[in-house]
DNA sequence: CTGTTAGCGCATTCAG
DNA sequence: CTGAATGCGCTAACAG
């Protein structure tokens, strides 16, 4: 059986109480005690069982994560800055992904509520306010949503869409660009539905050409997307710049130059929201939008933790700028960007 | 205040115990009490609390993962089915990166410890005997080493790292090759030394030209390595291949091909052992050994719930077929490759 | 078929 | 400066 407080405190001949103070700091302890305390723990091996001390203490100091694609390296990111903030809080971070299945998400939520987690960090998926939402508004425990927002009740840290899409539209459009095609992923989270209203609120102030087969949306998981690309620039008229709304459908517009044997940007121009660890390494470099995964992780832990001590505080919201990380990928030619780099 | 399983009972006008048997189906109970009990449960909205019942059964049903560079993709596709593994069983993942710091690691695995998990599955850093392979050798958790292996106590789940290097060789051997380099990456690690054996025997073997040179070691995380590269890449005699020996090593020896301007496979050829996602989207698509993160999660996990279930069995080894992905980064001329498909 | 009881390992009041 | 006693929420004998 393993060793306990009690058997180290029999050991040093001292209460069970002096051994917890001398463990925790919590009181004054004689020097010679204390030592008597160290000893004792070094000779016995004591290792302290947090579950009963966070049973005790009714906090668990842990954080659960659920990402809902942790394949994507934005959020296994994210989930390496969390982690870092909560270690030196002394948290520890139950991880997850929900593989962008509501169902699943909630049984992974459920599990970490009935673990005691002192709060969640999660991207909700599609489908998150007909599950985990009704459940976390119920459960009351504090959550933090990152990335996508669903409902109106919770605090969320994201990156700012609508804006930086528009930024990146305005980018192409000086470039010359006129027809601008959008690959938007996903329907029906908050992000997408951000951006898709920054191209299309840009295409309309820009006078740029307007095509609504120009918008694609789709699960960046099925061939169906690229396969939809391919048949758009069959058209008699097609665009000249794609953008990718996030790093996944990047694949997909990629899958569909390669197939129609398109180079980029001599036939085709493309850019993409959501930075990726090899867009340095590609030929030719991929221009991208850029989120702060450091920042998003940080304030998400710093916003958990406001909320963990004020449950009753109003939601809050953090919105992070993006950075356009000029490259290659819409050709050289470049127009006046000066405007470019102030924000939108 | 939080309802509990108490809570639950006098609503229901029973025992805890029948409460708790209800809960668990752990033994018969009337359909009517268990109907009452059922609904005093969905009427107070309880949810049980796992740490109690961990703390009595003196079981968790967690279990901790700590890899040496939660960025990289191998990795996060481990961690990723480790978790859907351990779901299915009813457990929750701890998750954290040492970033290559045994330090980091060590205090990482105390705290999974003293959190009282089942059982841990790590990729250890360089540096880990000095650290946590002493600590977990008292402590008695069980272990299962992923990827590295340190120590000869552990049980251990890998790719067959010294066959795969040969059997890679032979291919660029049987292109015509006689001059190959070899990025290998931290030195002191099991799977960077079995894979250093590899080559170096291959060399032998097949009687290519050997040079001290042509071996590069060191930190993929500086830029020393691919200055290394170029430095050898500008003396007399050359490699006309390079294998990176790891994922990350590909980097080093993309920005050294692209610093000197050459081109792949015209100039110079590359393969790589370890996948990488985007792998499909370079120009050239890089040639590589695959490793099934698939194969290593599910047994790392099996060979873990062996441990656990039997403390004293004699450790366990591992290892894990690789796969040749021959795409287009080592040129068009092929030879008679029917060989290179069989295993070494 | 159900209830009573006794801890799991710890922190923390209250005494001294 | 230290010890004794209590209970966090749960499961699992033991009784009936």
């Amino acid at each position: 059986m393993r060793v306990t407080l009690n058997d180290v405190s029999k050991v040093a001949r001292v209460s069970a109480s002096t051994v917890s103070h001398v463990l925790n700091g919590t009181r004054h302890v004689n020097e010679d005690t204390k030592q008597r305390v160290m000893d004792a723990i070094e000779q016995t091996g004591y290792i302290p069982n947090l579950m009963a001390k966070s049973l005790k203490q009714s906090a668990s100091n842990t954080i659960g994560i659920v990402v809902s694609d942790i394949r994507n390296e934005f959020f296994v990111n994210i989930i390496h800055v969390i982690d870092e903030e909560a270690r030196k809080m002394g948290c520890q971070v139950f991880v997850s992904s929900s593989d962008e299945n509501p169902k699943k998400e909630l049984e992974i939520i459920k599990a970490f509520c009935e673990r005691r987690v002192d709060g969640i960090i999660y991207s909700p998926t599609k489908g998150s306010d007909q599950y985990s939402v009704n459940y976390l508004k119920k459960s009351q425990v504090p959550v933090v949503m990152i990335d996508r927002l669903v409902g109106e009740d919770f605090d969320w840290v994201g990156v700012e869409n609508y804006g930086s899409i528009k930024k990146l539209v305005k980018y192409l459009a000086d470039f010359g660009y006129t027809k601008i095609g959008f690959l938007a992923g996903f329907r029906g989270i908050s992000t997408t539905e951000e951006r898709i209203q920054g191209y299309l609120d840009a295409i309309e102030e820009l006078h740029l050409e307007k095509n609504k087969d120009w918008l694609i949306t789709g699960d960046y998981r099925k061939d169906m997307v690229s396969e939809q690309v391919i048949r758009v620039m069959q058209a008699p008229t097609v665009p000249e710049a794609w953008i990718a709304a996030n790093n996944r459908m990047i694949y997909n517009a990629m899958q569909a130059t390669n197939a129609l044997g398109l180079k980029i940007p001599e036939d085709i121009a493309l850019a993409a929201f959501g930075d990726f660890e090899w867009s340095d390494y590609f030929e030719p470099r991929i221009t991208t939008l850029v989120q702060s995964c450091n920042t998003i992780g940080i304030q998400a832990v710093e916003l958990l933790k406001q909320r963990i001590k004020n449950p009753t505080m109003p939601a809050q919201r953090i919105e992070v700028d993006s950075e356009l990380i000029i490259r290659k990928s819409c050709g050289e030619k470049r127009g006046d960007l000066s405007k470019i780099h102030k924000n939108q």
